[in-house]
RNA sequence: GCACCCAUAGCUCAGAUGGAUAGAGCAGUCGCCUUCUAAGCGACAUGUCGCAGGUUCGAGUCCUGCUGGGUGCACCA
């Protein structure tokens, strides 16, 4: 089915043949045959520009080695003919054969037999998620489906920091203020408030003096896993939040439940044992167990890093590390409970003191989506694994770092009032959506009702194409790049957003609908019949593994967000094509044009239909039943 | 001071492994609904790919040095 692929093979073997009297054996092997998209204007499909890697070797010019690989060369199972253009080598496909197969496959990618985990949103438990933590928590999610999308077996992990600060500040002020949640809006919301109120009185240096204890004592009983089912009411309505936007996880992972696991102390066992680890017992660091990182972070002022304090207590890094270790399965002891049941069905799990066994960890890759701001001390844990002696697993530590999101041009800062929390603009993006949908019903006056079950789509679609507009915002660009949150672009509903891409799939889907009534059906195809309009849309929807290979590799789903907006454009110039005396020629359903090409074309729009929906449900975005 | 990230059209951004004339969207001008959804399509216009060197048959892409912007460099959490 990979046609590039079979190019690839074809090419690779003619070379050894040609090189091996030349030059001796194995010459070939140093050439990466490259196959690509020939540009639009150039004759042929795929090319390569594999002679001038040869011209040297072989004394001969580029142009005369094309000439003469496309000679020998064995014609793979689709391509009808191979013609030297110049220097390039490029190839013809057999336009008929081509289309079938690309719409007889549904390009499912095989097992890798490969775990990875992701671990995304890791929000401090103590107020309400914010349009800085959306980037965050888009991003995994997609990454996590993108990775399902290629074959490889995704457990997403959601880590609860419960003994840190930030927690401890939230449950002190409630306590310390004497307030109540009153049940009527969302707890962490509530929670976030007296989080605030508490800082602004932290200014003041005798307040300070005074709540200090308190906030310690708080620290100890967290610590102790005392205020279990406060954290968890937190996390909860936190949870809220990610379900409103599609996002699910496996196991939530208690940083109280990693404390009492003893995995620390294994990981610093394992670290002892390296010459980049050690205790000291003067200078700056007296009494501390460092690690020297000047072998793996070059430039650093002091390469010393703490792991575990003069009083014995760790570090952030060291906990880092430990449960880095942990995920790749390096140490066992975790218990895990049912946390609850997620809105698709699906159980989440959290670990638990008081839980049994199950498998969770083990992976073969770690993705952990944290800003780019922890991008040294995530470089410290991937250091750690090959100090540790696993060097495969150091190479399969992936920090997928991204940059900061400001809103409307300045930094976000909850304690500044500079800020929008995630509940707030997933409404509004509805709100636009639905408006935009309404708007567009007065023009298609046939569609509008007031049936009840009618509202219920209407309301159902204005969320999908809301949320997928947000999403799809997070998604399009490249993690490292800093995103300006402006409401105007991020809720946009034209241009390069996932509306866009929904509309195209909408269109197909009306098409598919419209030629059933008619009595087509693409059993009938004759693909014969067809153009390279067509072939084009076959050669777009079949490099679909070719960028789940690119965005698995970048750890980035951003490629798959740009392939839907080239897929969608893709099929809107088809719908809309003229030919030359600007009457429409790619009509599905025309009486007038023989049966198997009404059929054939019909097969083409239900595969492309099939694969917009696809890749946009890769980046979590569904396609609205009408728009 | 040192390290990492970014710099491509007026604005926001794509451009895997170096390869054929650098592409979208927004904004601008002009066209296209008696045609399967106009949230669409087509056309026109817009470039010193930050600067200067280097490697190569070939550089937006790789290397070196600059410039400008962002971030990070605690026994904090």
């Amino acid at each position: 089915m990979d046609v590039k692929a079979a190019l690839k093979d074809a090419v690779t073997r003619v070379l050894e043949q040609m090189q091996a009297p030349a030059l001796g054996s194995d010459t070939y092997a140093r050439f990466e045959v490259i196959i690509q998209d020939t540009p639009p204007d150039k004759p042929g499909d795929y090319g390569t520009p594999v002679a001038f890697l040869l011209a040297k070797a072989l004394k001969q010019s580029p142009v005369q080695i094309a000439a003469q690989l496309a000679a020998q060369l064995e014609l793979p199972a689709g391509i009808a003919r191979a013609e030297a253009v110049g220097p390039y080598l490029n190839f013809f496909v057999d336009r008929a054969g081509y289309i079938k197969d690309v719409v007889g496959n549904a390009l499912e990618s095989v097992s890798k037999g490969i775990k990875v985990i992701v671990e995304h949103t890791s929000v401090n438990p103590n107020k309400e998620l914010h349009v800085g933590h959306l980037r965050n928590v888009v991003l995994g999610d997609a990454m996590a489906r993108v990775y399902r999308a290629a074959g490889y077996s995704v457990e997403v992990q959601n880590y609860i920091d419960d003994t840190g600060r930030q927690a401890a500040d939230s449950l002190f002020a409630q306590a310390h203020y004497g307030e109540q949640w009153d049940g009527s809006g969302k707890y962490d919301h509530w929670l976030g408030e007296l989080y605030v109120r508490l800082h602004q009185d932290l200014a003041n240096e005798a307040f300070k003096q005074g709540a200090e204890p308190g906030i310690n004592a708080v620290m100890h009983r967290l610590e102790a896993g005392e205020l279990r089912t406060e954290v968890e009411k937190v996390v909860r309505a936190q949870l809220e939040t990610c379900y409103a936007l599609g996002v699910e996880y496996d196991l939530l992972v208690w940083e109280s439940d990693i404390v009492g696991s003893g995995f620390l102390d294994k990981a610093m066992k394992l670290l002892e044992q390296s010459e980049f680890c050690f205790r000291l017992s003067e200078g700056k660091y007296a009494g501390c167990f460092v690690m020297d990182t000047s072998r793996f972070l070059p430039g650093l002022e002091d390469p010393i890093l703490v792991l575990l304090r003069s009083n014995g207590t760790a570090t952030y890094t060291a906990k880092d590390i430990a449960q880095q270790f942990w995920k790749f399965g390096l140490f066992e002891g975790l218990d895990y409970t049912e946390f609850e049941s997620q809105p698709s069905g699906k159980t989440l799990y959290a670990t638990s003191s008081s839980g049994s066994p199950r498998s969770f960890a083990h992976a073969g890759r770690v993705i952990n989506v944290i800003d780019s701001r922890q991008s040294h001390p995530q470089a410290v844990v991937k250091a750690a694994m090959a100090i540790a002696g696993h060097q495969g697993e150091s190479e399969n530590s992936i920090h997928l770092s991204y940059n900061t999101v400001l809103l409307e041009g300045q930094t976000i800062s909850g304690r500044k009032g500079i800020t929008v929390s995630m509940d707030e603009v997933i409404e509004e993006a509805i709100l636009r959506a639905s408006s935009a949908l309404l708007e567009n019903q007065g023009k298609n006056s046939e569609s509008s009702s007031l049936e009840p079950s009618q509202l219920e789509q209407d309301e159902e679609n204005a969320r999908r194409i809301g949320l997928g507009a947000l999403r799809f915002a997070m998604l399009k660009n490249e993690p490292s790049r800093q995103i300006d949150f402006h409401w105007d672009s991020a809720l946009a509903l034209v241009g390069d957003t996932a509306p866009y891409v929904q509309y195209a799939a909408v269109r197909a889907k009306t098409i598919q609908k419209r030629a059933a009534l008619a009595g087509l059906d693409s059993a009938r195809a004759d693909f014969t019949l067809l153009s390279d309009l067509e072939l084009t849309l076959a050669k777009d929807i079949a490099r679909l593994p070719e960028i789940l290979g690119i965005a698995t590799r970048d750890n980035s789903p951003h490629p798959v967000a740009q392939y839907a907006l080239e897929l969608a454009n893709g099929f809107n110039g088809y719908y809309n094509h003229k030919d030359s005396s600007n009457k429409p020629d790619t009509k599905v359903i025309d009486p007038e044009l023989p049966d198997g090409l009404q059929c054939a074309r019909l097969a083409v729009v239900e595969r492309m239909a099939a694969a917009l929906e696809g890749t946009l449900n890769i980046l979590g975005i569904e396609v609205p039943s009408e728009m």
